[in-house]
DNA sequence: ATGACCAACTAGGTTGGA
C-alpha cells in the first residue's frame, strides 16, 4: 500500500496536477493540507472519475483537509481528541476548531491528514496556537496508541516546522528571529519522538526539502525547508519498505509551493500474496 | 530549464501563507 501526503495549496487550482499524479504515482492514500475550500466545493468528480474517494473537512476558503483512497475508508474522524479552537477574538478554550486535521483506517492502518498552524511570528497568538496544537497533537497520539496497541498509527501532513539545520535552507529564516525553527517549535516536534511516532522518511531519504517559496527563486536556488512529514508508530514503521519526496512536482506549470512525501508500506499479514511457512 | 509570489474573496486591496 502507497501513501502520500500533500500539501496542494488549493485543490481548485491543483486538482488536475493532482490526480494526474495520484494515477501515474500509483498512490493508494493521499492526505493532503491547505484545500482552500469548503467540503461543497471539493471537485470530487475529477477523483472519482480516477477511481478514489474522498473524505473531506473544510469550512472556508483558509485550511482544510482531505484524503483521498483507491481503498474503502472507515472511522472518518473530523479533528483529533483535544485539539484546540483559534479564531480573531476567540483566544478562549472555547474557541472554534479550524479544518487542520481528518483521521481515516485503510485496511487497518490510521492515517491522518494533518496542518498544523503556521505561528506566523515568534510573538504572535498564532504561535502559542501553533505549541499547543503540537502539545495536544502528541498527547493524543500516545492515547491512541495505548487504547490500540500494536495498531499502526501514521501522522501526516505538514508539520510547519524544521526540525534540524539542515532541514532550514531559505536565507530569510533568521534563527532567534523567525518561525519553524526556535527551540520551542523544535521541542514540540520532538515529543512525537517521545510518544513513539518516528520519521519514516528520513531514514530513506535523508536529504531533501519538501517545500520552496515561490519568491526569490528559491527552487532554483535549492532553498527549501523540510517541513512535510509522515511519522508512523512503531507498528506502522515496522511495515515501510521504501519512502520518496516527489522533487518533480514543484516544476512545471503551477506547482504547489509543497510536494508530495510518499511511503510504500508491506501488506498486513492477512493477506495470502506470500506463502505460508509452517 | 526549476527563473525573481500565489490563492481566496471580490472588484481594490486585504488576509494568510512559511
Amino acid at each position: 500500500m502507497r501513501i502520500a501526503t500533500w500539501n496542494v495549496n488549493s485543490i481548485r487550482t491543483r486538482k488536475q496536477r493532482v490526480v494526474d499524479w495520484l494515477v501515474a504515482a500509483d498512490i493508494d492514500v493521499l492526505a493532503m493540507q491547505e484545500i482552500k475550500c469548503k467540503n461543497e466545493q471539493f471537485p470530487i468528480e475529477v477523483f472519482e472519475e480516477a477511481g478514489y474517494e474522498v473524505q473531506i473537512h473544510g469550512l472556508n476558503q483558509w485550511n482544510g483537509v482531505a484524503v483521498a483512497s483507491r481503498r474503502p475508508m472507515t472511522d472518518v474522524e473530523v479533528g483529533f481528541s483535544g485539539q484546540p479552537g483559534f479564531a480573531k477574538g476567540h483566544d478562549g478554550p472555547d474557541a472554534p476548531q479550524e479544518a487542520r486535521a481528518l483521521g481515516v483506517t485503510v485496511d487497518g492502518v490510521r492515517v491522518w491528514s494533518l496542518y498544523i498552524p503556521n505561528g506566523r511570528a515568534l510573538d504572535d497568538p498564532h504561535m502559542d496556537y501553533k505549541l499547543r496544537f503540537l502539545e495536544a497533537l502528541s498527547a493524543d497520539a500516545e492515547r491512541w496508541q495505548r487504547e490500540n496497541p500494536g495498531a499502526p498509527l501514521a501522522l501526516t501532513g505538514d508539520f510547519n516546522v524544521a526540525p534540524t539545520d539542515a532541514d532550514m535552507g531559505d536565507p530569510s529564516f533568521v534563527p532567534g528571529v523567525s518561525t519553524h525553527i526556535s527551540p520551542a517549535e523544535r521541542a514540540a516536534f520532538a515529543r512525537f519522538e517521545q510518544v513513539a511516532m518516528t520519521d519514516v522518511v528520513r531514514p530513506l531519504v535523508p536529504e531533501g526539502y519538501t517545500f520552496w517559496d515561490y519568491k526569490q527563486l528559491r527552487f532554483p536556488r535549492d532553498e527549501g525547508m523540510r517541513i512535510d512529514f509522515v511519522l508512523g508508530s512503531p507498528a506502522f514503521a515496522d511495515r515501510v519498505v521504501d519512502a520518496r519526496i516527489e522533487r518533480e512536482q514543484r516544476k512545471g506549470d503551477a506547482p504547489s509551493d509543497h510536494v508530495p512525501v510518499v511511503v510504500e508500506l508491506s501488506e498486513d499479514e492477512d493477506d495470502d500474496d506470500r506463502p505460508m511457512i509452517f
